[in-house]
DNA sequence: TAGTGGTCTAGACCACGGT
DNA sequence: CCGTGGTCTAGACCACTAT
């Protein structure tokens, strides 16, 4: 600081100085949903290889920033959307109020891991119902929902043997306990190719882990699993409807 | 299903094969804190470039399996540590209980989206107190603490102009105020370049970055703006303690 | 069919940690 | 100093979408 013009000792790299170059534009000279450049001439016009522009455009994805489709292109991605995610809203599953689609159930034998949780035998089924969770018109969250077959007793296999109509009866079944309260954790996880598909990105695309495990009759009822769009998705947990705080310099919407 | 073998119609990239090798690998062939054979000859005894082999690395380090440390080599990564963050534990910053450690203090003009949470003018300056967290060992998250000096009128700058000191005496004043309720939403990020350093990871990592905003007098009187290691930390929001789930196929631990 | 992003290769050099 | 992971290049081909 004394005369030293501070040459550059510590280069940062080259995708790091292109991703902060590329969010300043995007602030300011490109409007949401606008279709960038394609890659190739991106790269062309920063002067790197594909592969170092690729970088920094997997960064402001991962951010939020920008959409990626195959055989479309790049666009400005909107403002994450806030999903409420607090108690409020992730109710007793089924219940009034709740925001989640279910698609189809069946009777498996959970992965070991989610049998510990349940406290079931390693090889004892469970009814294993798949939802979905659409918001502003596009999906949001996919969610495995594991039921013990001790809390649901009076299920009828005869009705529904599998698919939606089963799932509605499973989940009604379920509101005849009483919950007693719940307990949730977060992480960051890669999409399974099953998820993936459903929530429309390619497997691997990293995702927030909900996991919700329900209590009745002190015994764990279910466990919910729900895996939500990271790119698209801020899950608020607040009841007041979500901040509106941004990592970006200025992307304050007005 | 009739007869036919399956062609591999849609075959898998090689990255998602290794992922799921490796993963298997993992489970059954390694123990935690392991160190793997390094990168060059993983990529020559798979078979394939070594770029390839990164991309699957990559993923199992975004999914908390491998931890890689440049200089080092690659490690297993013990399972995520579950980290609380519920009521009971982000507290009203400064308050008895509270996890996090003061690093220091100072009065600067916020990013635009950080002054309009705080209902403050975009050219108002705020307290802004830097504090992060260690859990088990290890530094988990850094946050900044936004405090407008509306919330801390008695304030004497006197005592301590800058550094740990002034972060306890903003911390202290804040106590004078009456938590009202709070507001918190979680949502990934990518570590800037001050917080990768503090949590002992480069810039553009993985993060969950956790918002909080803390009401009082009918006013944002403080937000908080919580950065987690995404790779060593699950956030748990019940007061139980957390639980043991995981997406890998066999990791329950005994 | 043309153009996009996604995957993959075989090299090279750099920055860092331990010796 | 050596070995590690991190960055970067200049290509190639593939899978998908829209026209």
């Amino acid at each position: 600081m004394v005369g030293t013009t501070q040459l550059e000792t510590v280069p940062e790299p080259k995708y790091w100085q292109l991703k902060t170059v590329l969010s300043e534009a995007l602030d300011s000279e490109f409007t949401v949903g606008e279709i960038l450049p394609n890659e190739r001439d991106l790269a062309a016009r920063f002067g790197v290889a594909r592969a170092t522009l690729r970088q920094a455009l997997e960064q402001l994805e991962l951010e939020g920033r920008l959409q990626r489709r195959r055989g479309v292109g790049t666009t400005v991605a909107p403002p994450r959307m806030g999903v409420p995610v607090g108690t409020a809203q992730h109710v007793w599953p089924g219940a009034a109020g709740d925001t989640w689609q279910p698609v189809d159930s069946a009777l498996t034998v959970p992965a070991v891991s989610v049998a510990a949780a349940l406290e079931t035998g390693r090889d004892e089924a469970v009814h294993t119902v798949r939802r979905s969770r659409v918001s502003h018109g596009q999906p949001v969250a996919a969610e495995l929902l594991y039921v013990p077959v001790a809390s649901v007793p009076d299920l009828s296999a005869i009705d529904a043997p599998s698919g939606a109509a089963r799932a509605r009866a499973v989940l009604r079944e379920l509101q005849r306990l009483e919950l007693e309260g719940q307990d949730r954790a977060v992480e960051l996880g890669s999409a399974r190719a099953d998820d993936a598909k459903e929530l429309d990105r390619l497997p691997g695309a990293p995702v927030l882990v909900v996991t919700t495990r329900f209590f009745a009759q002190g015994r764990t009822a279910a466990l919910s699993v729900a895996t939500y769009r990271a790119d698209t998705c801020r899950l608020t947990f607040g009841d007041t409807g979500g901040v509106e705080i941004h990592h970006g310099s200025e992307r304050q919407a007005s």
